[in-house]
DNA sequence: ATTGATTTGTGAAAAATTTGTCAATATAGA
DNA sequence: TCTATATTGACAAATTTTTCACAAATCAAT
């Protein structure tokens, strides 16, 4: 595992999409699809998807089309969605709480191990299975690489810093404040307020 | 309204951060700010913050800046972020509570107004000040041209259907699910385990 | 074995996006 | 008023990403 660095983002973005094909693929007990099939259900062009996957390697038998299961496991695979990851969710408000309940999660190897928080009101009380800890209190070195931060902006910084300390890889941001970045940490900002001003902006243009 | 057709839509994504660091600079009562000043607040480059500008207008002045706060008015209107939009949640889940209560949607005009949901357990709770109502019974004719999809997978299509028949422009999904297009609705998918998904691919090309 | 119908993988072309550069222009100070 | 300094807006170049188009490969049928 060493070569695949200039992978264009765009094209791993893409990954999930196609992954999320495939399980439904094989569900359907779908044994072999064609790259038309694929980009058609991805809701991309076929050339797009041949491209993609020829950065990873080969997976498609000519004249036939892409086997569905072997395609799957090794999508699986180049995005490590073969083994499960520990997530820490810091924040334990609405959002928090949305997220350790989303079905999605689990079912792609995603296990919340711990809810932090450092509301003393909250500290203790119980989430489910998880019970919420202070955030302060967190060991320098957890085995979760991953970290989501669903705190205010006016903390977002800090808990970055915290998380990181506790040994955090890859951060998923919902704070809508930026994380100044550190190296060899990899963070994605979600911004749900950004996605409704996108849809109005488009609104407005539609309506020309 | 009604020249701006192509814009690049990097450029649209980026104008909500473009606002922020705007709304930012404004509470700090600073009233000039240079190029150089917002790209690095925004995370991008100086020449790219120009250039996405420059598709809208000109609202600089050379050798000074951008006066922030005739700036910011003008990016609020480009993106319609100076009036009120209503909006409807479908799903009354974990998500959608999180939804109704995210603090960030107000502060940019984002209202709320209903909440729907098939389950009769949960119709005619209340959730904060809103009731939650019979997805079945939604009349077809209101004025919220924006809805969120916070269902399961399963039904996401079925509900896309529904808001689009009650007068629903623009479509924000959670769902995971893709909507098959309509004409003149606009949809954008926020699918937070792809998101999750994507970091782990490039926690595995770091440590390469 | 040969033919015909498919469909991949890829090199090259096209399109889109980002970045660099600089003339034009505004301000402030002498 | 003139000069030095700063910074925009826009054109051009560079880079990135998407799309095209076709040779090579596979299968099925004769």
């Amino acid at each position: 595992m060493e070569k695949r660095s200039k992978i264009p983002e765009p094209t791993v973005a893409r990954l999930p999409i196609y992954f999320r094909c495939l399980i439904e693929l094989k569900e359907n007990g779908v044994a072999v699809a064609s790259s038309e099939d694929m980009a058609a259900r991805a809701g991309v062009k076929a050339s797009q998807f041949r491209k993609d996957l020829s950065y990873f390697g080969e997976f498609g038998i000519q004249g036939l089309g892409y086997p569905v299961s072997h395609l799957l496991d090794r999508i699986s695979s180049i995005m490590q969605l073969n083994k499960e990851h520990e997530v820490i969710i810091a924040g334990a408000g609405n959002l928090g709480s949305a997220l350790l309940n989303y079905p999605g999660f689990q079912k792609w190897g995603f296990k919340i191990t711990r809810v932090l928080d450092n509301n003393p009101q909250k500290i203790g009380k119980k989430l489910g299975d998880i019970t919420i800890e202070d955030i302060q209190d967190i060991p320098k070195n957890l085995n979760s690489s991953i970290g989501i931060i669903a705190v205010p902006a006016s903390a977002a910084q800090q808990v970055a810093q915290t998380l990181i300390q506790s040994g955090v890889k890859a951060i998923l941001n919902f704070s809508g404040k930026k994380i100044s970045p550190s190296k060899d940490i990899v963070v994605r900002n979600v911004d749900m307020t950004h996605e409704l001003a996108i849809l109005t902006y488009y609104l407005s243009v539609e309506n020309k």
